[in-house]
DNA sequence: CATCATATAGTCAAAACGACTCATATAGTC
DNA sequence: GACTATATGAGTCGTTTTGACTATATGATG
């Protein structure tokens, strides 16, 4: 940054050809398939009201102001159009080959979110704003494909070692719930044993002495999230 | 990106004061410590000859011309400063906080890069250019000691679990130079015969049946990276 | 109170991993 | 030419982790 070998002038004076920031994000929540019932994920995508790529979905995003922070932007644009607020968000890759939109030079700075379910039912919905299943999308405006499936990736290798599941649920919740959670993000069943003893030893859970009454069946104890665990997480720069 | 509910005017009409567009690398080497002899990370700085912080290190890098690649711009900038081409070069993270320089608001995409030791011994060294070792840096330029702190904890991170190591090295290598470039790298000592085993498991060398002479003691097995092996790497945007 | 369905606990073998031993092959030394 | 130092490369052993599986607990339902 502000390199002295290449730059003598100052770059705005150097060259009238910038390249243009803008900042999108990839928010996914998990709702029930239509037919199968089971939890599958879910994103928003906003519809192009004019040119390049007029009337097809994107990811919500923006220009980026010179006076807001990355992620702030990202949370902004997030809340603009489902009206949450992220319980986890992170940035996910920066995209800025030169024709991925024509005409102008736009580097994106991509973040990922996840939003809880039940909030994510009722989010708000309209003619240019539609939620979609992540794993049949359309085709999408700009390099937003591939942005996306990198972001499911991501998502689907992190949630195997890292605490970001409970994203997805309340403050409180079973075992059974945030299992459902994993099996929905990496497609495929769990062994309830198993998935208990992995995350005991994890201890990136707080059990309560509450449990949830009504089902048929023995009832299961709620468990909080440990924010404590959350400092032996990797460091470096997150939100 | 080019999200259309905020943006009724294009980014150029809507404001004057835009984010700058900048591409730092992060260029590590192996060579020997100067005083236990022993292989440590080192990278090459360059000396600021304008403000903010002139006279400070910083990180290669410079402002992004419209027409070059994001990949291609950080590898333009390694070239100019060590006269070396990449073994390894990949996007790092994109720090953008509005107070990180002094002014003018500058969002660097920062990329690092593996060079090969014997090449680097000779790289090219002047007055505004040096090389420091990687855990002993002075004060340097705008968020730069953060940013290669995070460099360093993701090579680090990365080398236990993808084909990395061999960046640094020549073609061909014997078992003993590629730990060496692990221990370095992770700054202890590794079991010769538990490495062994998890590099063959792991399937991602080919051993030539050429060996090197010359040490006092049995001859060691020349290995070469298995090309094929990376198409088993993980997916996503890399370089 | 029998039954159902899931929560929770426990078992067992295979695989992965760390620490360690030992035979092998060269170059240098006597 | 035998001996030695040294690192390669193969193998052993016990611990930990992991996946598949079995068994028990408990409230709701009829």
């Amino acid at each position: 940054m502000l390199e002295q070998n290449l730059t003598e002038q100052s770059p705005l004076e150097r060259s009238t050809v910038r390249a243009t920031l803008a900042v999108s994000t990839v928010i996914f929540t998990l709702r029930p398939d239509d037919e199968s019932g089971l939890k599958t994920l879910w994103l928003p995508l906003v519809r192009r009201t004019r040119d390049p790529h007029l009337g097809l979905w994107a990811l919500p995003g923006g220009w980026l102001p010179a006076d807001e922070e990355l992620a702030a932007a990202a949370a902004r644009t997030l809340r603009e159009t489902t009206d949450l607020s992220p319980r986890y968000l992170e940035q996910l890759y920066t995209f800025g080959d030169i024709d991925r939109s024509p005409g102008l030079r736009v580097v994106s700075v991509v973040y990922w979110a996840l939003v809880r379910s039940e909030v994510a039912e009722r989010a708000s919905v309209g003619e240019n704003v539609r939620w979609f299943a992540a794993d049949q999308l359309p085709p999408l405006a700009f390099d937003h494909n591939s942005v996306v499936e990198y972001a499911l990736w991501r998502l689907r290798t992190k949630v195997e070692y890292a605490r970001i599941a409970h994203a997805f649920l309340g403050d409180t919740f079973t075992l059974a719930q945030l299992r459902e959670v994993h099996e929905a993000v990496l497609q495929k069943a769990l062994d309830p044993a198993n998935f208990r003893r992995s995350i005991e030893s994890s201890g990136s859970l707080i059990s309560t002495d509450q449990h949830v009454a009504g089902a048929r069946h023995r009832p299961a104890r709620l468990y909080r999230y440990d924010d404590r665990a959350a400092e032996h997480d990797p460091p470096g720069p997150t939100m």
